[in-house]
DNA sequence: CGGATCGTTGAGTTGTATCAAGACGGGTGG
DNA sequence: CCACCCGTCTTGATACAACTCAACGATCCG
């Protein structure tokens, strides 16, 4: 039985955060309304002005900028729990488009809703920041990788996070889960064309780092794998980690 | 005569949001420390706890990251009245370092006096956390120009981005501007080779879009630097935009 | 007037893009 | 239940943006 929209909120913010009980009592109050969604829509888009965030209950979304000549980056990959577009709570315009990258389970919130319960408790505002907050450290770790790393390496480093980040929300297990995300997509992410995505993956294969069968993807040696993306996951900035 | 540090953390936050007269008072009281520093010096580096944050009075400064390989990213540049590690009062661990470029006068404002401060004035917290969400979003339109976009058009469009920022706080008139930047650093800034920044600019100087002297920059033609830039503001979400 | 730093130029190399075509595989309809 | 089809994955060949290396020129400064 998956948990609710609210169950996981909390499971994600204390995954960054630690909550009181009453913050979480708060937290499990909150109106969310759950709807379902095909792979590849749009959510929502550059220009829109939004009145609610939408949180991710199930499946992967991606938030994605288009350049004038139509190219496609990808600039963040969602897991179970993240909020796409929380930024929105303050910057009116969005700058980017969120969509789904697989079938999704999505839980809308509105703004109003999200500002009260920020008014009525200044550290769940503490939480929702930070984690906009390690939202823009991930960013700024991409932008190292595609700036200063090859795209093996940026591969690598990609699949580090993303083992890293579902583990903490309980979706991998023994560096193994599913990634319902075609070659295409993951050549938006890295900034590299979808032929050389596929090479490198069979690269990673061929040095024995993973193995993947269907959307299921197997890290067989969690330090190589490590050691080519150049990952060091402080800049998640994880509680367990000690480096809150 | 320059405006005190206080003025400029006030003149920059209402760029981008508006503030009552109770609100810029305590902003005018809050204690900061100045200090000059010469170029080139780390101010915080990755793994520091700093227990204040600080905010550029004048100069350059900027992010950057270091890879395994010892390659540096710039993930941003700073303009006078921006807080480089406005970040480091959510996350304790800094996950990048932050260095002049320039010769700067830096301005040293303790957490403790910043959380008292969002305590006391809740639209503040909204403001710096604004200030975080605007950096964020220009670290997602810089990863989609270093991802998607030709290092000439990078180039133009981090030339129209630092127009832009810098006339938000007085320091551009005309499309002119000092940057006091090397070439090896707008490198590291765009995800290319000193010797390839260098070309560009030549490019860029030969379809007669910008001129430079020294450290002073002219952008000659602005509407087309924005075209080769594929630059629009929007993502800057600067308050005259109407895009708050 | 050295000496250091930065900018400029040329030549050769390489990572990665693009183009094109074929193979696979999971759904759908006959 | 098979045949077909569409999207995705895979492979090979070619092209190009950008890197590296190396040397030289320009500036500034003590």
């Amino acid at each position: 039985m998956p948990p609710s929209a609210n169950t996981l909120m909390i499971r994600k913010l204390e995954s960054i955060f630690p909550l009181s009980n009453e913050e979480r009592q708060a937290l499990s109050e909150l109106p969310i309304q759950v709807m379902v969604s095909k792979p590849d829509q749009d959510i929502v888009r550059v220009g829109d002005r939004p009145s609610q965030c939408c949180m991710l209950i199930r499946g992967f979304t991606c938030v994605y900028k288009l350049t004038a000549e139509g190219k496609r980056q990808i600039v963040a990959f969602h897991v179970p729990g993240d909020i796409p577009d929380l930024q929105s709570l303050h910057l009116k315009v969005l700058d980017n488009s969120v969509a789904t990258v697989s079938a999704c389970t999505l839980g809308f919130i509105q703004h109003e809703a999200l500002h009260d319960l920020c008014n009525r408790h200044p550290r769940i505002t503490a939480a929702l920041w930070r984690e906009t907050l390690v939202d823009a450290s991930i960013f700024r770790e991409w932008m190292t990788g595609i700036g200063r790393r090859e795209a093996y390496n940026r591969m690598a480093h990609l699949l580090c996070e993303l083992k890293v980040r579902l583990e903490a929300v309980g979706l991998a297990e023994d560096g193994t889960f599913d990634l319902p995300v075609t070659q295409t997509e993951l050549a938006d992410a890295i900034g590299a064309s979808p032929v050389h995505v596929n090479r490198v993956l069979q690269e990673l294969r061929g040095d024995g780092l993973i193995r993947s069968k269907g959307t299921q993807v197997s890290i067989l040696e969690w330090e190589g794998l490590k050691a080519a993306g150049d990952f060091d996951p402080l800049y998640l900035h994880l509680r367990k980690d000690g480096n809150a």
